[in-house]
DNA sequence: CCTAAGGTAGGAAAAAATTCGTACGAAACA
DNA sequence: TGTTTCGTACGAATTTTTTCCTACCTTAGG
């Protein structure tokens, strides 16, 4: 009998999970059907009961609440979408650039496809923050 | 028969294949043992045997080279660590912030754990740009 | 030489993540 | 009312990733 290991608040999706998470976030609360047509259209074929046993799944894990009032269920984040991808972004920056978000930005500048664009609306931001 | 999925050149680790190349990383070109001994201080335990395997198919897979001329057969990364990391980071934005770059860096600003001496080190970095 | 210590190879088991088949209920509608 | 369509539940198969057991070879030390 292992102790579960502790998630931060049924955080931490694995990349299917990630796919769904996006659907919902960019889209709101939906329904199993929309989902799996959003992920066929937009990234790849998936079965439909691939795409809710996932989400039931999810749900489980308490990463997703759901409204069950009506047959067809409406699944929603627990988390928002800044939290999440917050929780995301320290995590890539820990492990990846020993929590220094400097070394990250400075790879990001060193980066080809960071585009002048990007790098203005960076700046901009900065003074916005003095 | 199915078409093995192609990887851009090796790379694209799983969670513990990066945590090999971290390793390899930081102290250069090294044996299984010593890799083995480092996974077992730095982060978790684990078999001997195990690192060695995960290492093995790594250089099956094209993403470690290794020196087998004496016994003890040192490996070392294909790739260096900026180009991994660039890939690994600029997947990161695609995937996260639909590849906008000040998306992400706002978000990191937004984030209690960036410090303010990041901060300006990341201004600074800005300004050496200009 | 003999043995112990430490190395590699490879198969297989275990665990984690993903996919799907089947059963069955509710609702739409001809 | 029958039947077709669309939904959920759930077990199980598959695939991917990770771990480890066993066999065997080489080297160092006595």
């Amino acid at each position: 009998m292992k102790a579960k290991k502790q998630a931060p608040s049924g955080i931490e999706p694995t990349k299917s999970e990630l796919e769904i998470l996006k659907v919902l976030w960019e889209h709101g609360p939906s329904t199993v059907r929309f989902v799996n047509d959003e992920l066929n259209s937009q990234s790849r074929p998936v079965q439909y009961t691939s795409t809710l046993k996932l989400m039931q799944i999810m749900h489980e894990k308490g990463m997703l609440t759901r409204d069950d009032s009506n047959m067809k269920h409406v699944y929603q984040p627990v988390e928002d979408e800044e939290k999440t991808k917050g929780f995301l972004l320290s995590r890539f920056v820990e492990n990846m650039y020993n929590g220094s978000a400097s070394s990250l930005v400075m790879q990001l500048l060193g980066n080809k496809k960071t585009s002048a664009e990007e790098l203005k609306a960076i700046r901009k931001m900065l003074d916005n923050i003095k």
